[in-house]
DNA sequence: TTGTACGCGTTATCAC
DNA sequence: GTGATAACGCGTACAA
């Protein structure tokens, strides 16, 4: 149970700290009667270097750059900062820098510039959200060009351009809204609304429509109707228009499944009809958690924006720090809100 | 923005380092005018200490104590074990020892034992389940004396007693029940079943109990009949007479709240009669999550116990380590599982 | 090829 | 009272 050190080993061998470090470290030329010494004592007893002790020289400041979306423009991300200055307040003595920078997320030209940018300031690691996949692998190409370690948050990307994954399993999560749909519905026509904003979600937005449906074709029933629609969101008043005459069209719809942040421009547009409409969504931006108080909205799925770059950037540094691994998938639990406990997760 | 050393500080005051030092741990005797040099500079810049450089020399291994129930009675408490050894894994360089006691739920002289045990260790600190509140009581009293720090989890304890509690709000987790049983039945009769053993679980039930009528009652409809009953398990033969027979008694029962992690022996006893019964019960065991998942219990609410343990102990060695203050009272947020994102939360 | 000395920031001790 | 210095564990640079 004892905690040997380098000093440990060396009196034991009967050789120095350094002979030891070099054999440790397998750098310098080590006598085969040395080695043969030290690799003995290794084997006898257990050996883990002291982490603190590694990183108390420190002439080397690691900088990580965060690149996500602009929060002024959608919410979502807002609470992602809280994070960052957490991370940063925990590891900056054991010299860890981080930097945030944010792009227009209906751009696409932003985010590669942006993004070449960050690459400029020459980081050692950068964790983004890669909102746009061809602009986004570019990115990844010239940061392993440049060794510059890449890890990705919230949207998925292609694994043979990261090693590194935070987020959750989209098609588990549509299932997840499915299963409160039927417990609340039991039968009836759902709709399902993708509202897309300029930028494609495309694949995020379908992952979830695929373990929404997926979830009611194992239920092998004839109970419920689904109905794909998709909406655009500029001005509230064409969008309104939008949603009402799809519901004139299907006019038995009890239950709509928003699958982006933006349930609460639904819930608005319904306000012009009286309507019992069970409505399931995502995110705790503000005005969803005030729809959701008043009962407007069911139930909510928390992406956790903010813990995804918590663990995104402890990652980060516990790896350049400390070399622990990184998981090529870490994937957040699926966490249901409902008015009841909505305040347990603000935080 | 620079980070400032002792040795930066006794520079600027013109003294030495053991002076600064002298001053910042108010140690020792230091002149009038030396003590106003150095104040007047700290005054100035923003001082934090190295924690790293301040573990470096571990002259002081601190030892944290965990009392809690045996898991081989009640598997409930498994997961508390891989809590411990992260957190001991995580901090065992900066010398921090973790230590494990189990009691008997069920024997109140069993925790008295334990506990005393504990004590005669001489831990720097404690965190423990305060099942039985007077015995609690006594023991944490005796830390006191003792100069043990005591934080107690999962159930709530005086506060006169203990100045750090970590858990949940057992109130508002009744009305979430109460919520998910709402969208559930929209109406009906709902039966709660306390199911007690010999450990009185009395203040922890009721508040449960309190939220979840308190969520009906600010309905304020009729539409809904709730009864309550009290149960014994010992033998599953008797529970389950028990039970049919109050569903006997009232032939009308929608759904079933559980107000502890054994629904399914609900579930079991239910199964002799073929019924349409909503369950909403407690916590991820096994045969819970079997039952989730077949659909034969709606929804859990997940009481963590594991990352009760992690935070209670985190706090701890960070307080020790780098005077981290822990707050009197840290609730975890009120986890909704069903079958579909119960994976996520098994770890 | 190997040993040694030094630095990191803090703290404890010893000498003045 | 106060200043100087060793020690903690590791990495590294340099001298032998």
């Amino acid at each position: 149970m004892k905690k040997y050190t380098i000093k440990d080993i060396a009196q034991l061998a009967g050789v120095s700290k350094g002979t030891v470090d070099r054999v440790l470290h397998k750098r310098g030329k080590v006598s085969e009667i040395a080695l043969e010494k030290v690799t003995k004592i290794l084997n006898e007893i257990e050996y883990k270097p002291n982490p603190i002790a590694k990183n108390l020289k420190i002439n080397k400041i690691y900088k990580l750059a965060v690149i996500l979306p602009d929060a002024q423009k959608d919410s979502y991300w807002e609470p992602c900062s809280g994070a960052i200055k957490e991370v940063e307040n925990e590891f900056q003595h054991f010299g860890i820098e981080i930097n945030k920078f944010v792009f227009d997320a209906s751009e696409t030209s932003s985010f590669l510039e942006t993004s070449l940018n960050v690459i400029t300031t020459k980081p050692d690691a950068i964790l983004m959200v890669p909102l746009f996949q061809k602009e986004a692998k570019e990115i990844v190409t010239k940061c392993n060009i440049n060794n510059i370690k890449v890890s990705v948050f919230n949207n998925y990307i292609d694994s043979n351009y990261s090693n590194n994954f935070i987020g959750q399993d989209l098609y588990q999560s549509g299932r997840v809204a499915a299963k409160l749909m039927d417990m609340v519905l039991k039968k009836g026509t759902i709709g399902i609304v993708h509202i897309d904003e300029d930028y494609q979600n495309a694949t995020h937005l379908q992952e979830k429509e695929k373990g929404f449906r997926s979830y009611f074709n194992s239920l092998n029933t004839l109970d419920y109707d689904i109905t794909t629609i998709h909406l655009n969101y500029k001005k509230s008043e064409s969008f309104n228009n939008s949603l009402l005459s799809f519901l004139d069209k299907n006019p038995n719809i009890n239950g709509i499944f928003v699958t982006i942040s933006k349930s609460y421009v639904v819930v608005e547009a319904l306000k012009e009809r009286a309507s019992d409409i069970a409505i399931v969504g995502y995110d705790l931006v503000k005005k969803n958690i005030d729809y959701l108080k008043q009962g407007e909205i069911d139930f909510l799925i928390h992406q956790k924006p903010k813990q995804q770059v918590y663990m995104g950037l402890s990652y980060l540094a516990e790896y350049f720090l400390f070399d622990k691994e990184i998981p090529s998938q870490l994937l957040l639990p699926l966490d249901i809100v409902t008015s009841e406990n909505v305040d347990g997760y603000l935080m």
